[in-house]
DNA sequence: TTACTTTGTAACAACCTTGATTACATGTAT
DNA sequence: ATACATGTAATCAAGGTTGTTACAAAGTAA
């Protein structure tokens, strides 16, 4: 029902290619420790960013780049990378409702539009949100402690 | 995945109470029949917005009723009362990233506000929609027909 | 060429939720 | 007592997610 913890490891996996840039390589080993998971688990999801066009990976050489700036990669970009919810799917809407019934025959037509903005709203919220802003929230918070 | 189907089953049941008040008493069994379901499954959800305070139910006693006018009614009344989602549980989270890294340290931290943004925003858009506006809309594609 | 490391992919199992169905208990009206 | 209504639990099947294992393919170093 939620949505899937997919997202937000696609975000640490982003982040951390970034925060990590300097230091050396990130493999999926490495990723994977940084998540607590399996590297078979990255490298699907790595999988998924790379066809998005988010990172470069190539088969026997190690290390993941960011394929494109920071400022450019929304947190939208990696949802839809990632294949959590489909459009206009967010919320499930029951089939074949009575057609002889005023209520049945219109009411996935009224509630539709309805759901779609909702969802609308919620990815435009993850649009507005960068992996900079992620970057720069952790870069904050490290040098508090 | 996808948010259940109870949430626009229980939005076709408010506005089906509404709109056949003139006409009969709306029974588990019919309301079955528009929403082409089971009416044990009905019934379900006829409990939880009974529960929440949207409708009136009686055992023996045939025919729900509305327990808030129309206007008073908001989508997320009802998606609270078939809990759909939970607060702040919209998106999946990973569990236990390593504490020893920067960004596994914190990254539950920086996201999980994002997170919440952008299901407050799905659930802004709810809250706006009444069922009164439901009820209009079919009206309306009614008489257009 | 061999050995090692890396990415990439598939298969499998376990778990959870949902939706559908069935059965039956409880309550009301006649 | 009978018929009909609400209310609830149990069962099953399907689908998706998560985690794990195994292995193929590719690249690099010796």
């Amino acid at each position: 029902m939620p949505i899937s913890s997919r997202f937000a490891v696609g975000i640490h996996i982003l982040t951390l290619i970034e925060m990590t840039r300097e230091e050396g390589v990130t493999s999926s080993e490495f990723i994977a420790a940084s998540v607590n998971t399996n590297p078979a688990v990255i490298r699907k999801i790595m999988g998924m960013l790379k066809k998005a066009g988010l990172i470069e990976v190539h088969p026997g050489i190690a290390g993941a780049k960011l394929a494109k700036s920071l400022s450019d990669i929304t947190l939208f970009d990696i949802y839809k990378a990632v294949d959590v919810v489909q459009e206009n799917e967010l919320f499930s809407m029951h089939e074949s409702p009575l057609p002889d019934c005023p209520v049945g025959k219109n009411i996935q037509n009224t509630i539709e539009p309805l759901f779609t903005a909702a969802q609308l709203a919620m990815e435009k919220v993850l649009k507005n949100v960068t992996i900079e802003d992620v970057v720069r929230d952790i870069d904050r918070k490290e040098q508090i402690q």
